[in-house]
RNA sequence: CGGGAUGUAGCGCAGCUUGGUUAGCGCGCAGCGUUCGGGACGCUGAGGUCGAGGGUUCAAAUCCCUCCAUCCCGACCA
């Protein structure tokens, strides 16, 4: 299919400068992608090769379910934003751009307005609905900070799909074939993936499930219970509270004693180690108390273990609001003493939510709202005034699944599909309304399903690389086979080698020949790092005994073939094998 | 936008503190020769507005100011 010396081909001995990880090194040194602008990037043939057949594989699966491919505009008016309302919501992300009028524009980094206006002038009954679409096109956000090469660029390819139904089971229904669409696409692709439950986010909606390729790199983090496959993003998991969570030395409340509260003199003691260490008692004794204000400048409380974290994702579930951390002028206003905070004492209009991990627990010890003073042997449920217990925390190491009751794991990974359900929110906003069967006019109901094109390419090489390169699924592999001829210069071997080649394309095999006149160690640490499947070697054994050698990328087996024999196992490779 | 850094040949870097010939090194590239199954070696050579603009100075890659770009740490997300 290429002769090297003719593609536009060139690989890197050294790292790049800025490579915090294998996967942006790889991409670069392997010559995929060249980067053009900060988050913007180049896709050399090579990588393009390999864009192309992920495309395709996602293509063929939505195609299956029965979505139609179309293609909208990169480029979108903000009237439409406008109306939904995300022109003013979006904020800096959005690509904004002026036309010669000075008419608003903005790149699209999804296309919900535009679908939906296009919904509301062709779906006008029920009749036309369930109706599934996609595509498949370049997304712009103007990341804050893009990383990591393609893994989080600015400009990117992405297939999102658009569902429009009647009814909420339809909705289902679809959901349901895109849940399985995607799960087959990475299984395609011989990826390690969870489906993870997930946070909506702002494009909005009720339910929603993550797909996380795993990836020691990855951005994000999810919690698994191997005993009965729940999973969900760390920030969502539920759990139930581990034994052995450095809880062995925190009384629990039995109902029966009286707790008498002390007021000890604590000068200068303000974060949860140093309190551990004054008072001489485990953290886990402790209980944190973080104070946060919604948009409203109203302020709440949160208590939680003090060796936890709080989540503030759930904490935000909890109140209904989003949240942040208590600016110093409005504590003061206040009069509450960060660094000597609780839940005793504390301004009225303070809401208190507290963890439910901390609910039987006795004798903790906790800020005074005083300064320089704590209070200790208090018991959460009798001495303060909760106002609503709730899972505020993250899971850590030890706790256990919240349906099984098994020990939770963790993995680190890379967000490459998101589906939602996203309701009526855009058809009620753009007036996206159809003719039901009772003869009443309703808003569409819409699902929005995402998968990262471009991302998986980079989330791929993250997952699957050695020291030697990258190792390419045969099903996305840019070349099947790189025919390496040893020394070009011995007319016997170039001859053979030649004809090799055409063999291999009349096969119909997608062949990458190197006939360069280069050592062989150079071609067989190229073909390496390109990550390309099987090599077939043409070396001195061949004008002599007729036999050319088979070698692995995945493992580095080697084996010996006469001509036919080898083709023969290369073109059968494929059925049995992943990589 | 906040905090930290960097910008010198296609790529990776040194030189800058303490201003002073012709700005170096490795990889890569071109030519010649020797090599030739896991990134060979020798010789020769091409390649630079030292990010841009301004300033200080007899003299600036080096000191000062401004701008631009790039990268790293936080909030966003396929």
């Amino acid at each position: 299919m290429v002769k090297i010396s003719e593609y536009f081909f060139s690989t890197y001995k050294e790292e790049p400068g800025n490579s915090d990880i294998a996967g942006y090194s790889l991409s670069i040194r392997a010559g995929l992608i060249k980067k053009t602008a900060a988050g913007i990037y180049t896709f050399l043939p090579l990588g393009l090769r390999v864009l192309k057949k992920i495309e395709n594989i996602v293509r063929e699966e939505m195609n299956c379910t029965g979505a139609h491919e179309m293609l909208m505009p990169a480029v979108q008016p903000a009237d439409l934003w406008m109306q939904s309302g995300r022109w003013y919501q979006y904020g800096p992300e959005l690509f904004r751009l002026k036309d010669r009028n000075e008419r608003d524009f903005c790149l699209g980094p999804t296309h919900e307005e535009v679908i939906t206006d296009i919904a509301f002038h062709n779906i006008k009954s029920y009749k036309d609905m369930p109706i599934n679409l996609y595509q498949i096109q370049v997304k712009f956000r103007d990341e804050i900070r893009p990383r990591y090469g393609i893994l989080r660029a600015r400009e990117f390819i992405m297939k999102d799909a658009y569902s429009f139904s009647a009814n909420e089971d339809d909705l289902d229904l679809i959901y349901e074939k895109m849940f399985k669409c995607y799960c087959s696409i990475l299984e395609r692709l011989s990826l390690k993936y969870y489906a993870v439950e997930a946070d909506t986010g702002l494009i909005g909606g009720k339910y929603s499930h993550e797909f996380i390729i795993l990836a020691k790199n990855g951005e994000d983090e999810i919690a698994y219970c191997p005993q009965c496959g729940y999973s969900a993003n760390f920030e969502l998991a539920e759990f139930k509270h581990g034994k052995n969570n450095n809880d062995s030395n925190v009384k629990i409340s039995t109902g029966q004693e009286v707790a008498k509260i002390k007021e000890v003199h604590t000068p200068g003691v303000t974060d949860i180690e140093s309190l551990s260490a004054f008072l001489d008692i485990p953290v886990s004794q402790i209980i944190k108390t973080m104070l946060l204000k919604d948009g409203d400048n109203n302020v709440y409380a949160f208590l939680v273990g003090g060796e936890r974290e709080l989540n503030i994702t759930k904490a935000e579930k909890a109140t209904g609001k989003k949240l942040e951390l208590l600016s110093q002028e409005l504590a003061k206003s206040l009069n509450i003493k960060i660094g000597f905070a609780g839940p005793l004492n504390l301004t009225p209009e303070v809401k208190i939510f507290a963890d439910t991990g901390l609910e039987m627990k006795k004798g903790m010890a906790a800020g005074a709202n005083k300064t320089d003073y704590h209070i200790t042997n208090v018991d959460c449920s009798k001495d303060f005034k909760i106002d609503k217990w709730a899972d505020i925390i993250f899971p850590v190491e030890g706790d256990l699944c919240k349906r099984c009751s098994s020990e939770l794991k963790f993995e680190k990974g890379i967000e490459i599909g998101h589906i939602f359900k996203l309701g009526t929110k855009y058809s009620e906003k753009m007036g996206a309304m159809f003719l039901d069967r009772d003869g009443v006019l309703k808003p569409v109901i819409m699902g929005c399903y995402g998968i990262g094109v471009s991302r998986i390419l980079a989330a791929v090489i993250e997952q699957l690389n050695d020291e030697k390169g990258i190792i390419w699924p045969l099903n996305i592999a840019p070349f099947l086979v790189t025919l390496i001829a040893i020394n070009i210069e011995d007319e016997k071997i170039k001859l053979a080698a030649d004809s090799i080649y055409e063999n291999l394309i009349s096969e119909g095999i997608e062949v990458l020949y190197d006939e360069r006149n280069v050592r062989a160690g150079v071609k067989f640490k190229d073909s390496d790092l390109i990550g390309i499947p099987i090599k077939l070697i043409v070396g001195k054994n061949y004008p002599e005994k007729k036999t050319l050698e088979v070698e692995l990328r995945k493992d580095s087996t080697k084996m010996t073939f006469e001509l036919d024999k080898a083709i023969k196992y290369i073109k059968e490779y494929p059925g049995k094998n992943s990589f």
